[in-house]
DNA sequence: CGGCTACTTGAAGGATTTCAACGTAGGTGG
DNA sequence: CCACCTACGTTGAAATCCTTCAAGTAGCCG
């Protein structure tokens, strides 16, 4: 991986600008060789753009599923609101990640999804979808990698609400966005831009937002982590994931070994 | 579905007896109808049997992935041991589930998965995989369905986790169980078998043995579950479904409408 | 300026944990 | 065949992490 503590500022780069490398090849890139026509196939998945604006519901739990999308630009969170007006946000949805993969093999959602910010996506129809499964393997086994990911994200997330403290949990999510977001291209060395309420961070630990603050409090004092309005700096990465005991394998943004390659779809 | 609780008993039916319907056919019949080719096809599935004991690991965290492997008897658990010794069991495998359906796209396993009895699995090559892909479009749906709900239970999971009661917790876990077991005709009308030690409850709901116990025990008080044994009965599933907030449409067992098996499959 | 949303802090209370025993059942070896 | 061991379940008492309640501050916007 490229996340680098000690180098100086980089520029934070943004999804869609012209001559831009698009952001599934930058997801998808670094993971298996693309030619030119996979490259061309992954640009179609990203040409039916559709803005979103911040605070509003892309999927609504219950309602009549939707076709797949991918998030292109902003942030997104999947949640499920329970009987008692509680909430709880099962995943973050960062730009390269799909809203709802499963969505056309099921009749109705079992989540809503809702931008926190202004939010950029790409609807991809059950067809496109279908075809490239048919006729493009490389691309279909970067798109069942990509689940892989989203259930190893699930798993760890049950990791740190079944066993870990508030303390440990803030941490390893920090850590796990740092890194989603550098596999993309929009971490900007050590800091990220952190659109979350610290409502929304209590809702996706399980935890109330006092006793967020409160760590978060402990977190600055201590001097992990460094927040400045919407941005959010971990100025000693190792340490950070030493404490929270962080294991940066488990979301695996290395090149596919050829033997696996070719032993899929050689 | 099928669950009734007012029938009497019925025979539990296990896995792998001759002229019974295979696991698979009776987890996938009902989503989807299956002409004698496709049913074919999930034998071929649940050929290369294998028989695993009681408390073995099945898959190593860490280690080199294995090929992927079908559940067809018996109950298993994936799980994750953090550096302070603890445990966090991240989902319960049972007949019909795949045990590790991203295996072959993943140089190493996220997480173990142990058996609780004596287990009998069919490992499924990569390659069989990827066949199976190219050239049955609706066995490959199938599948993905398959992981679908697998993204559905671990969202469940998540939610418990973070903002149910313990006491909601507990209740939730045995009715997904119950529902779960139904669904591949292993449940006996209101009663399951269940190989499940309260350390396992615990390190599944993030709780601990003690509070489990005295949970138990409450529940037991009041009626809403009866154990004995290994068996585990739940005599009035509607008002433990009340009390845990259970939905019982996120496992969606019906049969998927033929406008989705049209549009996806042709 | 009023009103909103997010953040902050103190104090009290509670759900759940930890510690520490004890009971029971099944398996094994002397 | 009894002594011993281990795994699992059970219970009481004390401790704690975290929640709830309550209030106040700060920034933003029409």
């Amino acid at each position: 991986m490229t996340l680098n503590t000690t180098s100086g500022p980089t520029r934070i780069v943004h999804a869609n600008e012209p001559d831009e490398e698009s952001v599934l090849e930058r997801k998808f890139g670094h993971l298996v060789p693309l030619d030119s026509e996979e490259m061309a196939q992954l640009r179609d998945l990203q040409a039916r753009t559709e803005k979103v604006r911040a605070r509003s519901d892309i999927l609504e739990s219950g309602a009549k599923a939707h076709p797949t999308a991918v998030i292109l630009d902003g942030w997104a969170y999947r949640y499920k609101t329970l009987e008692n007006g509680r909430r709880q946000i099962i995943a973050f949805l960062l730009p390269g990640d799909f809203v709802s993969l499963y969505a056309p093999l099921l009749s109705t959602n079992g989540a809503s999804v809702r931008t926190l910010t202004d939010v950029t996506i790409s609807k991809i129809a059950p067809r496109e979808m279908l075809d490239l499964f048919r006729n493009h393997a490389r691309m279909a086994s970067v798109i069942c990698w990509s689940a892989a990911e989203t259930d190893r994200i699930l798993a760890e997330h049950i990791v740190s609400l079944g066993r870990r403290s508030a303390y440990q949990r803030i941490s390893h999510l920090f850590l796990e966005l740092l890194f989603r977001l550098d596999a993309v291209g929009l971490a900007d060395g050590d800091t990220i831009e952190f659109p979350v309420t610290q409502e929304a961070i209590a809702d996706t630990l399980g935890l109330s937002i006092v006793h967020v603050n409160r760590t978060l409090k402990r977190l600055r004092a201590e001097g992990h982590i460094e927040v400045n309005g919407d941005l959010l700096r971990i100025p000693r990465f190792d340490t950070l994931a030493r404490i929270a005991h962080f294991d940066r394998d488990y979301l695996v943004h290395r090149r596919l070994p050829d033997r696996l390659v070719h032993r899929l779809i050689g």
